[in-house]
DNA sequence: CCCCATCGATTACGCCTGTAATACAACTAC
DNA sequence: GTAGTTGTATTACAGGCGTAATCGATGGGG
């Protein structure tokens, strides 16, 4: 699982955000959905739609003319596999460094201290059960 | 400082890690260190060389025919700016969700979770400062 | 019925990337 | 000093990406 995932350009990113959020949806809802932070033409995004299709992330029905369109890869399963390939390229597959950069510029929060915490009691509550 | 960070390709990237851990180096030099690693062909190396010069991300001095080249960009600064930036694409900027799906898949180590209780510790003693 | 508006599909096009090959300059060994 | 050899510089070329415009089908309004 997941070292044949397919690659997703940054533009085409943007647009899988939006139908993971909510799917389906037709490709005015997409570009509507996006009209907000982005400053793309319509074309612009019906053509990334496309290249997403040809790549196998999203999938399409038809509604009539139109077609309704939604992911076929999962966002959670996305996010694990750029993380990885991500800190194994610039931190030799080690996640504490990447974390300090944050610490050190300050981009961390209380929520963020409260979820480590919370990870590192349940990777030790882990460690006791084996 | 940071937002107009020179873009560095992959391919590039396994370049600059030769020369920010022993520098400076010559071309040949820069495609030993790679033969290990990587297959590639010399000309292919002196391509990168060359495109890394261009983007400003390597500077080199002569040396009698031969460059030796040397990194103008720090490594620190750029796993920075790149952990931000990726963190903002795939996390919305939070980065304990990242390192959750390092936890779900069994990724941590104990020298991860000692570092990161070490930051969380920072971090608290920096709130009880102000 | 016919034309226009609107879909998705196809084509465009310049820049970046991966991956070299070729050209040109200069040293080195005769 | 002439021919390799070895450096860098220039050129190559296909595929991906950002950013659309054009094409061809189709459905809706009159």
């Amino acid at each position: 699982m997941g070292q044949l995932m397919i690659e997703i350009s940054n533009a085409e990113l943007s647009v899988m955000q939006v139908l993971w959020q909510r799917q389906p949806l037709s490709a005015n809802e997409v570009v509507a959905a996006l009209g907000n932070a982005k400053d793309w033409h319509e074309k612009t995004v019906k053509t990334l739609l496309n290249r997403l299709v040809s790549k196998g992330a999203l999938g399409f029905d038809k509604d009539g003319r139109a077609y309704s369109y939604y992911p076929l890869i999962a966002q959670h399963d996305y996010q694990l596999e750029q993380s990885r390939s991500f800190v194994e390229r610039l931190f030799a597959g080690r996640v504490a460094p990447l974390v300090a950069g944050f610490a050190s510029q300050n981009k961390l929060n209380a929520d963020d201290v409260q979820q480590l915490k919370q990870l590192i009691a349940d990777w030790e509550q882990e460690q006791n059960n084996d």
